[in-house]
DNA sequence: GTCTATATCATGATAGAC
DNA sequence: GTCTATCATGATATAGAC
């Protein structure tokens, strides 16, 4: 399509990116439509034109925001090395601690857990990272790099619930250190299992 | 004073309770003072006649559903037994998994966290949380029950983290199957640094 | 202490001109 | 596709009667 090619950032897509933002700082209910509108340049008949309404919106948000950190994590757990070297690259992947989870503090939000259409996209995500997770770990018992004895769908809970909870600890503390304080915490547990 | 005998329930009383419920169910940006006065039946009088605003309301709902929490962690974490059956004790403990801590989820409220104030209980309650923790850990580190080589303090975030996460999941996938996962995972790792 | 106005601005959306 | 009304309702209070 021409289209395609007339601008590198349509007024929908721009809806898009400053909603992804929003929900990011301020979660679904903290997000108005004028505030939307505002950052994305937009008057009011623009959002309502390419959109629905607000849920609409935040949903094509949400997905783009999912998809996003889907292919950001499967560029970490697929690279080179060790079960072990994997997973700890994982949690000790750069990230923006205090702002915390753009697909995690979603959860938090009455609205979207109400809403099995903005649900699926987090629910999913967080399913498929536990999945991907269990599967790495499913190979290091196998391999013998891990000792035996451990349940990969459990270890993989565990790895994804100290990123989301480390999250928490560190907004609370106004301060990444405890993130990175709980998260070293599980790596010194799981490098025992290592042989 | 006499007012202590007068009623098991006052207005001001109601008040502090329907915050506090609001704030679990929908933190304090989904949570408006109508909705308040209607959940504890008072009129926006006597919101504004025992407390200044949403804010000084909201402060006083936080620092008892804080000191809540501080006393029930306590309970389980005060009682008997060697330091890996508490905190066993402490991550089984019954929990209403899919309405989330009350504490930890006010972390994702922006206006929470903003105001040095409302922050202030959140943080002491998990930074208490942690060194309580930490404290068992060492225990168990000087008695010889847990091997040597781990950090307390990075254990205990990690202890944390794990309950803040698996409320993450547990949200996400609607089932609290998702939290007991992350917990077991956890346990498993910490239990194989037992003697 | 509680109640009923009243006020101001925001929310979330619709209608219709351009 | 975008813009500017317009609208009904809610958010967050203040004022003052009772």
């Amino acid at each position: 399509m021409y289209s395609r090619l007339m601008s590198a950032s349509s007024t929908s897509e721009r809806l898009i990116e400053a909603t992804r933002e929003l929900l990011w700082e301020r979660g679904y209910v903290g997000t108005s439509p004028k505030a939307i509108q505002q950052a994305a340049g937009a008057g009011q008949g623009s959002m309502y034109h390419h959109f629905t309404g607000k849920p609409d919106l935040a949903l094509a948000a949400i997905r783009r925001t999912a998809e996003e950190l889907r292919a950001g994590a499967e560029k970490v757990l697929g690279g080179e090395g060790s079960a072990y070297a994997r997973i700890e690259a994982y949690l000790l992947r750069e990230r923006d601690v205090l702002r915390g989870c753009p697909v995690g503090r979603l959860t938090m939000d009455p609205d979207v857990v109400a809403d099995a259409e903005l649900r699926a996209p987090v629910d999913e995500t967080l399913d498929w990272l536990r999945g991907r997770l269990a599967g790495i770990v499913q190979e290091g018992l196998d391999s013998g790099e891990l000792a035996g004895g451990l349940r990969p769908e459990e270890v993989a809970a565990a790895v994804v619930a100290t990123v989301q909870g480390g999250y928490v600890l560190a907004r609370a503390s106004g301060s990444p250190a405890t993130f990175d304080q709980a998260v070293r915490g599980l790596l010194a547990l799981l490098s025992s299992r290592t042989r």
